[in-house]
DNA sequence: CCAATTGTTATTTA
DNA sequence: ATAAATAACAATTG
């Protein structure tokens, strides 16, 4: 499920246990989703210590403890977080549960496509600091676009905004949120895209990050109750799930196929092939 | 029983 | 050798 603002609603959970001491953690040892982490170390460095801060970066969150601990988490296809209270008895696929004294902070992950990593340095590490930069800063440039464009010239335009090393955060429904508003045909090729649409492309993939952070994650105001209630009824989310759906702006009917390896929709009546 | 799934990575193909 | 396409991962739901 989890793109760029769900991860940031998801990270929002936790934020409830900020400044409160982990008393117990329990895991489900030898879980896919470990792969890559040593559990010992995770268990022996977060019983005791405080979560004091967290932050998302693309598809990823980091939790940050005191004295010393950086707890990365990727959502994968299915994850998501929970806050459970004091006495919750943690179910099947909650792989990792933080107990603090007044609520128990859950990860649950049932394909475990998702990932826990553990680090106890003195700087965040490596897997966290080489993330791409974000869309929204100011390295994400018009130049930076069409350059990597440039270089992926031979596969579909949806492809491309699919790839975390240029468009970090973009995961399927974005990239087909960003190409129907930038009236961009998803089989495009890359390379084939002209300057204006560049710019477009550019120019969407920002507002689509900015907009999904407000109404999914709540960003700078209250925190929604549920992930996608604030998704307004305009936005091609709510109609691209179900073949039959129509185009929110023209009315006209919206096209399915698979396109870079995922399922894709479009609105044949804006997103039309150029040259 | 069959097909689908908002992600990533290893393997195969071109 | 490089880049694109495909399979694989695992579990559940319609």
């Amino acid at each position: 499920m989890p793109e760029l603002a769900e991860v940031e609603f998801f990270r929002r959970r936790w934020s409830a246990g900020h400044g409160a001491k982990i008393l117990a953690v329990k895991l489900h040892e030898g879980k896919k989703v470990f792969r890559g982490c040593d559990t010992a170390l995770l268990k022996r460095k977060l019983t005791g210590a405080k979560l004091v801060g967290s932050e998302t970066k693309a598809k990823q969150m980091l939790f940050h403890f005191s004295p010393r601990g950086w707890l990365g988490i990727h959502l994968g296809m299915s994850g998501e977080t929970r806050v459970e209270a004091p006495d919750y008895v943690a179910a099947k696929h909650d792989h990792l549960v933080l107990v603090q004294k007044d609520r128990q902070l859950v990860f649950n992950d049932p394909r475990m496509f998702g990932a826990v990593l553990f680090d106890d340095g003195q700087d965040a590490p490596t897997w966290w600091t080489r993330i791409a930069p974000s869309i929204l800063s100011t390295e994400f440039t018009v130049e930076a676009v069409a350059a990597f464009l440039k270089r992926r010239a031979r596969a579909p335009i949806k492809a491309v905004l699919l790839m975390q090393e240029r468009f970090p955060g973009i995961g399927n429904w974005m990239a087909d949120e960003v190409l129907w508003r930038a009236a961009i045909h998803p089989r495009q090729l890359a390379g084939q895209l002209t300057p204006a649409q560049v710019r477009a492309l550019h120019r969407e993939c920002r507002k689509v990050c900015t907009l999904a952070l407000d109404k999914i994650a709540g960003r700078g105001g209250a925190m929604p109750k549920d992930l996608n209630v604030n998704i307004p009824k305009s936005w091609l989310f709510w109609h691209r799930w179900r073949q039959g759906g129509n185009d929110p702006r023209t009315g006209t009917p919206l096209a399915h196929a698979t396109i870079g390896g995922r399922t894709t929709c479009w609105s044949p009546a804006r997103q039309k092939l150029v040259r």
